[in-house]
RNA sequence: CGGGAAGUGGCUCAGUCUGGUAGAGCACCUGGUUCGGGACCAGGGGGUCGCAGGUUCAAAUCCUGUCUUCCCGACCA
């Protein structure tokens, strides 16, 4: 055993935030800023949000989006034109007061979302119904001054994109939020591996200034809930607030029907919490910036030059390009090594020694598993592709069979109470739909609403809490 | 923002109670031997102790303020 101190993980069973920590500060995800929950995302963490950005504006396009860009600074009496909206908002706001030194006429908000200065836009953009639909997307980093902050879950700054569409009828308005989380729910799923639950916020939950808010729902391996992205219906509420109108094909002046939705760096910290372990980051193929990483064994006995050399030609041979690398370094040892990129989540390890030479073969090391592979050099390029799908595939499953074991359908406050405090997790349960019912539950439990599934069946119950009648179960868990 | 804990070379920490001018392990540099799960030997470089004041002949150490981080709570992507 090593007497090195250096990247030790806490175990997640002992102390999950702890570990959670360990893993972004070994993996070189993130570190801290001078400013108070703001966070530097160092380049192995920036990667992982390249390509879910990258994946996504794929996504976006195929779906007739165009990305632009919007200001930072917002006017304040912007915020106050959407009631909702700003007693959701301005509590969180950080207020630029000064400017080229001088005290501003009117404050400038920083947005913590951009609804406002987009509708502002929209206002001139839109006036017949062949300006609709309007489908815009921006990155942009938002700013919203948060109590209590965690290096990428929610931190006082975060990068996200936000989407701002406007529509003819509340029909097609709809049909956006919906297209949009599915897109949401393809990226958690496919690109992430993280297992979701799509459905509806409750009123209680939804998003200051929508109708109604969709969302995505992940479960953290401390079984608690993670919302990993939103797609709103706004309704009227913007049009009406930034008097956004078109005229229809009739020549009748209407308001505007809206949509927004988001996700944000947070996802990188859903991805942590679901497939990390013990060792460090695990991150699926499919994201991963080094998708494989060959270790040349190196000793006395043999030529270091020609193991290099071979080195290099097996990381060819597999056609990943820069997704994979060679670990040259001569002054560290193999088992160094090995640590060093399971900290970092690379999905597969190629060992490459003076045996595999001899044998015509490399050893493959799954990270997900653990599992060593012997296999033979010729036919590499696939078998390594194919292991790469296969382990994307199990990061999926595994993900999906634990939080599978750890929803509970559960049809007695008692049991409700028991459940939640142990083991934890998500409870599907009947509820009446109320406010005050919810809210009660919350103050006594911790446990919120998640969402309302959309996939949950018709089904008569009672209210867990109330007794009143409900005819779907929703999900409560304790969340992020 | 309330309660608790903590800030000392890159990292983990000792030293603080009982002031006397900074130490260990790992990391780093040089040379050599190693290399199939965190190698070893020898030599070497680097910190004024989060920041700002104060007390004192003298402050990492005592006092005041402040900033940041972690945990618990209220607020949230």
């Amino acid at each position: 055993m090593s007497k090195k101190q250096d990247n030790k993980i806490s175990p997640m069973e002992q102390d999950y935030n702890q570990w959670y920590l360990d893993v972004i500060q070994a993996a070189q995800l993130a570190d801290y800023s001078p400013v108070k929950g703001c966070m530097v995302i160092r380049p192995n963490g920036y990667a992982l949000w390249e390509n879910i950005q990258r994946t996504l504006d794929e996504m976006f396009k195929d779906t007739g989006h165009v990305n632009a860009y919007f200001p930072l600074l917002i006017p304040e009496n912007f915020f106050q034109k959407e009631a909702e909206h700003v007693e959701g908002f301005a509590p969180e706001c950080a207020v630029v007061t000064h400017g080229g030194g001088s005290k501003l006429e009117e404050p400038l908000y920083i947005r913590p979302t951009s609804e406002t200065i987009i509708w502002s836009m929209y206002r001139k953009w839109i006036s017949s119904h062949r300006d609709l639909p309007l489908l815009i997307n921006q990155w942009a980093n938002v700013l919203r001054w948060e109590m209590r902050t965690r290096l990428f879950l929610r931190t006082t700054e975060f990068l996200w994109q936000e989407g701002h569409t406007a529509h003819a009828t509340e029909k097609e308005a709809e049909q956006e939020a919906l297209r949009m989380l599915e897109v949401y729910r393809k990226l958690a799923e496919e690109t992430l591996a993280i297992p979701v639950i799509c459905g509806t916020k409750t009123e209680k939950e939804k998003f200051a200034g929508a109708e109604h808010t969709y969302s995505i729902e992940a479960m953290m391996q401390d079984h608690r809930a993670l919302q990993a992205g939103t797609s709103h219906h706004l309704g009227q509420n913007f049009a009406k607030a930034f008097d956004v109108t078109f005229q229809d094909e009739q020549g009748q002046r209407q308001f505007v029907w809206a949509t927004s939705w988001g996700v944000s760096t947070r996802l990188i910290g859903a991805l942590i919490m679901t497939h990390s372990d013990n060792k460090g980051l695990v991150v699926p193929p499919r994201l991963a910036a080094t998708k494989a990483v060959v270790v040349p064994i190196l000793s006395k006995n043999a030529d270091s030059g020609l193991m290099l050399s071979e080195a290099r030609k097996i990381a060819d041979s597999t056609g990943l390009g820069r997704a994979i690398k060679v670990d040259e370094r001569e002054n560290l040892s193999p088992g160094w090594k090995f640590h060093h990129w399971e900290q970092r989540g690379v999905p597969l390890r190629i060992e490459l020694g003076p045996r595999d030479l001899e044998n015509h073969q490399v050893v493959l090391v799954r990270r997900d598993t653990g599992e060593k592979l012997f296999v033979p050099q010729d036919g590499l390029k696939d078998k390594v592709n194919g292991l790469l799908e296969e382990i994307q595939q199990n990061l999926f499953n595994r993900a999906k069979a634990y939080r599978d074991e750890y929803t509970y359908v559960v049809d007695d406050e008692e049991t409700f109470r028991a459940k939640l405090e142990d083991p934890g997790g998500f409870l599907l349960a009947h509820h009446c739909g109320e406010r005050e019912c919810e809210e009660r539950i919350q103050a006594e439990t911790k446990a919120t609403i998640r969402c309302i599934p959309f996939d949950a069946e018709q089904e008569e119950g009672k209210c867990l809490f109330c007794g009143k009648p409900s005819h779907k179960r929703v999900i409560f868990a304790k969340a992020y």
